[in-house]
DNA sequence: TGGGTTGCTGAATTTTTGTTCAGTATACTC
DNA sequence: GAGTATACTGAACAAAAATTCAGCAACCCA
């Protein structure tokens, strides 16, 4: 059995599962030969065949009666449900959000959800003056241009930092809100900046029973 | 204007919202005829408008195109589209969550709308040595029973306050995290605990565009 | 007592959507 | 070099679904 899918089949289940998304709603079989260019509604029936042949999808005769398993989610390559992929442990040598750093998805509003975004869990006590702690979520834009005094994610050395960014000449300050901390200064290219930071959520609620 | 819903109406919204969740997409007007035994599409229509024309949907001429809006929370009985109602300013006499006091609805985490809560703004800086700030949206379980250190909403004098929770024999003391201010300590019967606070979001990220 | 809202019937009509049939071209594979 | 999967075109057709129109009955309100 082939349990694999071709890129152009990836592309019709990702169409669908961003439709669903967006709209709240599966697209129909014309919908999605629009988006794909695709004239003939049979070129789109043959995928929606094929999809539903390898498990990817379930439907009936109805309208936009199409359903995503959760196999769907294997061949899906944006994520779905309004969730950011929380980065772990960075490892060493690889991008921030290469597969082996994401350690899971969390489901945030949608709002923060249709961003370029990624969570990451705060470790230490750094930026505790700015009223951020240790434990708390952080939702990082990856696309927001960093100004001065932005809080931003910085990887320096393979590891990652959450900071204040305060760019100077030909280095980049990344200054703690921790009086016991010391401001640190690296040359810039030393520094990738992976984002700004745009919320914060933090769980109060410690000894909760464990949401489904 | 009537913000109101019928019972009627209600139990529309309601079948709606259990489609979306059961079949992954909405029904047609004619599967929601057969659902309550109204035997003339036309009489669905007019639910249908008069739902989306007090603003619980919203439609399209396409088939299956109903969409929850924030507010449908509002009208269901189950909680579906992941809101909870923010309240505003607390209107005195009312009960905390009656419709006046509800400024919107918050999407939010699906972890935390499942819960029996609702959100708050939080005003002024009484709890800023627990890092929590003006602006502030913080999620407050109804359900929970609050224990002594417990981050709580108490309703006194028709105002809602956010501050630790310390009960005693006959009184409360409603203590602040803020080293300028003192303890206050009430009457237990004029102490309305509205619920503990669970969870908290915060927006840093004031001045960016307003997301759709 | 008249006007508005709610909650429908019944029928006609249009639009949207899904399905089927008959083909074509390309690539892979045995 | 035959056989199979992929990825389509184009046309015709059937079905599902939305929309509109013309009513009716009950209720509340003022």
């Amino acid at each position: 059995m082939a349990p694999d899918i071709t890129p152009r089949q990836a592309a019709v289940l990702n169409f669908i599962a961003e439709c669903i998304d967006e709209h709240g709603y599966p697209p129909t079989i014309q919908e999605i030969g629009q988006r794909f260019g695709i004239a003939s509604t049979n070129g789109v029936f043959d995928h929606l065949k094929t999809l539903e042949r390898k498990g990817f999808i379930e439907r009936s005769s109805k309208a936009r009666s199409i359903r995503l398993t959760p196999k769907a989610a294997a061949g899906l390559t944006r994520r779905h449900a309004d969730a950011l992929p929380l980065v772990g442990r960075v490892a060493a040598g690889y991008p921030l959000l290469a597969v082996e750093n994401i350690e899971e998805y969390i489901r945030v509003a949608p709002r923060l959800a249709r961003r370029n975004a990624f969570c990451l869990r705060v470790t230490g006590d750094s930026m505790i003056d700015a009223h951020i702690l240790e434990g708390d979520i952080i939702v990082v834009d990856r696309d927001r241009p960093p100004a001065t005094k932005d809080i931003v994610v910085a990887l320096v050395e393979d590891e990652a930092t959450v900071k204040y960014y305060y760019p100077q000449d030909e280095m980049v300050e990344l200054r703690p809100a921790n009086a016991a901390m010391s401001p640190m200064f690296f040359p810039a290219e030393q520094v990738q900046l992976q984002g700004v930071v745009i919320s914060l959520q933090r769980d109060l609620d410690a000894h909760s029973p464990i949401p489904r």
